[in-house]
DNA sequence: TTTCAATTACGAATATATTCGTAGCAAATG
DNA sequence: CATTTGCTACGAATATATTCGTAATTGAAA
């Protein structure tokens, strides 16, 4: 099992190849620009960064290179999330989903299936 | 409202503080060298960074000084879940919720305190 | 008062992340 | 075939985080 830690470009450039399945440097590029102000090859630098930490796939396609990300969004939010709870709540997830339930106003219907889930748990 | 950020180094030493509610550099070194190898003068760098970026408070006692928070625990927790929640699930506060039930198994009292918890919120 | 131990202040080295300019290359276009 | 367009590769500049050595300061002890 691979362990990431993508730092905050990284995550931006993974949000957007986890929504598309698979993207250029360009496709990427465009969503990104929405967003924030940058450069192409700032985003094509960085995407050769996770190229080569692993967190990203590329294959050839034409001149440019097709990306997909080497774990999925599910895996990386679960890191993510166990590093939280870890470093921010002491060990507890519970402590987290009372935060969480708390400074959030969760719809009616959220709440619901919040509470459906907890009894699959069961 | 303050916006904070800390860095790993600077969770680290907010959660000793958190902890004791104050604390001096030594104090807070004792605790992280049992965590991981450091030097002194490293805590107290990172505290006196702390300190100009507004963090930390302090007060001279003696010819140390006194650290304490100026977040409280909760406040930052809060502020860190919903850069999470943004950055990682979308801006879905449920969707994070529902991971962390789901990978970290939770006992019974957590689940059910969780249950009491959602009682409250309608 | 002199000495000693603990503390702060400070600067520098190193590591990592971010940004972008330039060069080179290859495919498409005229 | 020459030119243009769009892509990758690469190096360098900048910013931020981390680490620690050394010097200065201070309070307490001898």
């Amino acid at each position: 099992m691979k362990n990431i830690k993508p730092t905050e470009s990284e995550l931006e450039i993974l949000n957007v190849i986890w929504d598309k399945g698979q993207a250029t440097v360009r496709d990427v590029h465009e969503v990104l620009e929405t967003q924030k102000q940058s450069g192409y090859t700032t985003t094509l630098k960085l995407m050769q960064i996770m190229y080569e930490k692993g967190l990203l796939e590329r294959e050839a396609s034409g001149k440019s290179h097709v990306y997909t990300a080497t774990i999925e969004r599910e895996e990386a939010q679960g890191q993510m999330l166990q590093r939280m709870i870890d470093n921010v709540f002491s060990g507890s997830a519970s402590q987290l989903v009372m935060q969480a339930l708390g400074h959030h106003k969760s719809s009616p219907e959220e709440i619901e299936a919040i509470r459906e889930y907890l009894k699959t748990l069961e």
